[in-house]
DNA sequence: GCGACAG
DNA sequence: ATCTTGTCGC
């Protein structure tokens, strides 16, 4: 981050703590009172991938896939320009433009396949203002939203302390879980066990319209390998996007 | 100078 | 996010 934005981040944060009062924190829907998510047919995940040497191009992503069977009902790919830098904190601002067209584009051409809920690469209320881009996206799209991180954020006296690193030890099968707790005393996420073959957890955390509880049994139940399938096929297939319309070059 | 820094 | 292939193991 250059200097001379502390402007912008001003403003970012006016803006984050405006769109926080929009958040519902709660389930919303039957389906999530239900005993295995019964009524529940489709889930989303959404994602970004870059070019190597471009700040600015991206592949943006979205998939929808039925539940609980993970078989994909929808794809979409399109090649945008992002108008935000990345700045730790405002991930939203960079991301949630791009994701919420698709959405959109969706809801025009396909309503029937929009999804119930969506996963979304990036944290949600854990986060710095306890607002991630899981909330941002959730509260401009009105859509129930889990936030899933592949690492932790240090944040709110959430760190990799020793008694950190021994409550990932005690994580002995998959479904296996310890809170994040702010230095507060709130609760903002869960570290969890998402399969018997990965060692290292992944962090839910509440976007919009859904429970922590809800939020983290969900995420377990979607989980083929570590990262969420709504997310992990999101992610692939925006990378496969950029390997076929833009092979690497020698040049640059 | 060192460590952090979602993606 | 991206830089990067093969390799060891179940």
């Amino acid at each position: 981050m250059g200097d001379g934005d502390e402007e912008l981040v001003r403003r970012w944060e006016r803006e984050q703590e405006c769109l926080k009062q929009r958040l519902v924190e709660e389930d919303t829907e039957a389906w999530q009172k239900n005993p295995n998510f019964s009524g529940l047919h489709r889930v989303g995940g959404v994602d970004l991938s870059f070019i190597k040497g471009d700040e600015v191009s991206a592949c943006a992503q979205l998939v929808v896939l039925s539940y609980p069977d993970m078989e994909l009902l929808y794809e979409c790919s399109e090649m945008v320009t992002l108008s935000a830098p990345y700045i730790a904190g405002f991930l939203a601002f960079r991301e949630a433009p791009p994701l919420l067209q698709l959405l959109q584009r969706l809801e025009r051409e396909q309503p029937s396949l929009m999804p119930q809920v969506l996963f979304v690469d990036g944290n949600g209320l854990f986060h710095y203002r306890e607002f991630g881009l899981a909330c941002h996206l959730g509260v401009l799209s009105d859509l129930p939203c889990v936030g899933v991180a592949k690492n932790l954020l240090q944040v709110q006296g959430v760190a990799k302390t020793d008694e950190h690193l021994s409550q990932i030890s005690a994580l002995k099968k998959a479904g296996d879980t310890f809170p994040l707790t702010a230095a507060s005393g709130r609760t903002l996420g869960q570290a969890l066990r998402s399969s018997n073959s990965s060692t290292k957890p992944i962090y839910v955390s509440v976007g919009h319209r859904i429970s922590l509880d809800t939020a983290v049994h969900l995420t377990h139940s979607c989980c083929r390998y570590r990262v969420p399938e709504p997310i992990r096929q999101a992610d692939m297939r925006s990378r496969e996007y950029l390997r076929t319309h833009f092979p690497p070059t020698s040049s640059e």
